[in-house]
RNA sequence: GGCCCCAUCGUUUAGCGGCCUAGGACGCCGCCCUUUCACGGCGGUAGCACGGGUUCGAAUCCCGUUGGGGUCACCA
């Protein structure tokens, strides 16, 4: 380090196992995103795994994006994903309240303190003005603020507010290089003079996020923060800000940080909120499994072990240390993600599997609001049999719909009826004779039957022998297991739902 | 442009100096199982960005290059 550098590590936190506090701390604007939810895991995890709390505060200080429903959503989805809080927005704590916009006084109070400890000091440039003295020094205009209102005078500063202008707050950040040990990435240096001081508060009193979420951070006692690697570059001013608030009494500690890398959507750009997969709620409406989103979204940037990426969210927990997560971005793979919700739907219980398809099947309109004992013994019969070729309870519906028809209004899909062999007639007639002699109406009587009169009788290959058949009682080329199927809607359905299709082929 | 981050198969991840002629998973391609589709099983495809070092030995450490990303708001 070199000798320019300042020294804050003396300062920051040392705490560990069951003293570690984490926060999410979401804006509500929007839809909950992926990555959000994501960070929201992490941070979950780290607590659950360390034996320390996680906190859950709400970020509403941009009165103009935020919103309630936006809020709603939010719980919704961490309700969704098992996702709990020790302390926070909903659950209370001796550090509330946990809504920004229920912290005016708090904030307010923190700023008179960091001004007559001269932290702060009052900034009348405006951006024209930066842009300007930039330019005019030979200096790139990007570089930003040029820290000209450190030393104004008071006469100066008098003559500004003549002028009808009222300055913002800005914190004066040590001219030094600052250093901090990123809990992903290792040691991470930003060079004096890389970043400058930075508005705290506007001009009205309004204070910014640049002030409100280290204080809150501070008050609340939170020792790590894991969060997108988007802020990275913004952490060196908040560790001069901590160094202020320690100095003033309103902190004790620098937190320890760790920047999470980002998700990505198709090409190299971050997923963002335009992308359908970054919806949240999307994934859940197709099917996804809080077991098997929690898993997927576990693997973006971190693993359980070399040879396994299925597994619980307990085993996750178990495992999780914010020191292993990869510091490179990962992509989100829907493909992969569907797979791993499948290998969880199959991991489910039966019944419990067959009790969550049923808001899927009543969305398609399969199901009515009102489940029958009836409905509820087919679907009982039938779950295993679609269970275990599903990744998504989304695909219930056109799965299963058929169970829940009669012969007179099944639907055939175009697709299955052209799939039809020329000699459909004679298969359906065939098998329509074979099955009227099965007394025992169940699985194996039903194949033996028709094995002996279309496979060996009529000789037929079992694709154009059961192809027809599949088609009379699901309507569709895809189903599930044919003479299962049958059982389940018996004799009687069967065998008219094959003489409805023979009757149709027959015009 | 300044600053910062990142860099192993198409994707994700293992690897933290010798176990690596680089392992798993998804995807893709074959084959098997089979009443369709799946599931399952077997096999295959494909990668350490490049260049210098350090070392007896480098995917692993260091430097540089290249590439990608982020950030430079009186948004959060």
């Amino acid at each position: 380090m070199n000798p320019m550098s300042t020294s804050l590590s003396h300062l920051v936190t040392t705490a560990t196992g069951s003293d570690i506090r984490v926060r999410f701390c979401p804006s509500p604007t929007g839809t909950p995103h992926v990555g959000l939810i994501r960070t929201a895991l992490f941070n979950w995890a780290y607590a659950r795994h360390t034996g320390g709390k996680l906190i859950f505060r709400i970020e509403d200080t941009d009165a103009a994006r935020d919103s309630e429903e936006s809020y709603q959503q939010i719980l919704d989805g961490l309700r969704w994903l098992h996702i709990n809080w020790d302390e926070g927005e909903g659950v209370g704590g001796e550090h509330g309240p946990y809504r920004q916009s229920q912290r005016s006084e708090i904030y307010a109070e923190v700023i008179e303190k960091l001004k007559a400890s001269g932290h702060l000091y009052e900034s009348f440039s405006n951006a024209e003005e930066i842009d300007a003295r930039n330019e005019a020094a030979g200096r790139a205009k990007q570089l930003g603020y040029d820290n000209f209102d450190r030393d104004l005078t008071e006469e100066q500063k008098a003559a500004f507010r003549a002028e009808g202008r009222e300055p913002a707050l800005r914190l004066r950040v040590p001219d030094t290089d600052l250093s901090f040990d990123d809990l992903v990435r290792g040691e991470i240096t930003f060079p004096a003079g890389s970043f400058s001081d930075f508005v705290l508060v506007r001009p009205n009193g309004q204070p910014l996020y640049t002030l409100v979420n280290p204080v809150d951070d501070a008050l609340m006692g939170i020792t790590h923060v894991l969060r997108g690697e988007d802020i990275l570059p913004s952490t060196p001013r908040q560790i001069a800000l901590y160094s202020a608030l320690i100095e003033i009494g309103v902190a004790t500690a620098i937190p320890r940080f760790g920047h999470l890398p980002y998700v990505m959507g198709e090409g190299n750009k971050k997923l963002s909120k335009r992308d359908p997969e970054s919806n949240l709620f999307l994934h859940r409406e197709r099917g996804f499994i809080p077991e098997g989103l929690v898993n997927y979204l576990a693997l973006l940037g971190w693993g359980l072990s070399a040879d396994r990426d299925v597994f619980s969210i307990d085993e996750f927990v178990a495992a999780f240390d914010v020191a292993d997560v990869n510091p490179s971005p990962a992509r989100f793979d829907l493909k992969k993600a569907e797979s791993i919700n499948g290998d969880h739907i199959r991991l489910l219980d039966v019944a419990d599997f067959a009790e969550r398809t049923i808001p899927y099947l009543q969305t398609a309109g399969v199901l009515g609001a009102e489940v029958t004992e009836a409905e509820r013994a087919i679907l009982t019969s039938a779950a295993p049999l679609v269970q275990e070729r599903i990744g998504l309870l989304g695909e219930a519906p056109a799965m299963l719909g058929f169970l829940f028809t009669d012969a007179a209004s099944l639907e055939y899909q175009e697709d299955a009826l052209k799939s039809l062999p020329a000699n459909t007639t004679d298969v359906l007639a065939a098998a329509i004779a074979a099955l009227q002699g099965v007394a025992d109406f169940t699985t194996d009587p039903i194949q033996e039957a028709l094995k002996s009169a279309l496979i060996d009788g009529l000789e037929l290959k079992p694709r154009i022998a059961y192809g027809p058949l599949r088609v009379g009682i699901s309507g569709r080329r895809i189903s599930p297991p044919l003479f299962e199927s049958m059982e389940i809607l018996g004799k009687a359905e069967t065998l008219a739902r094959l003489e409805r299709l023979s009757a149709l082929r027959g015009e």
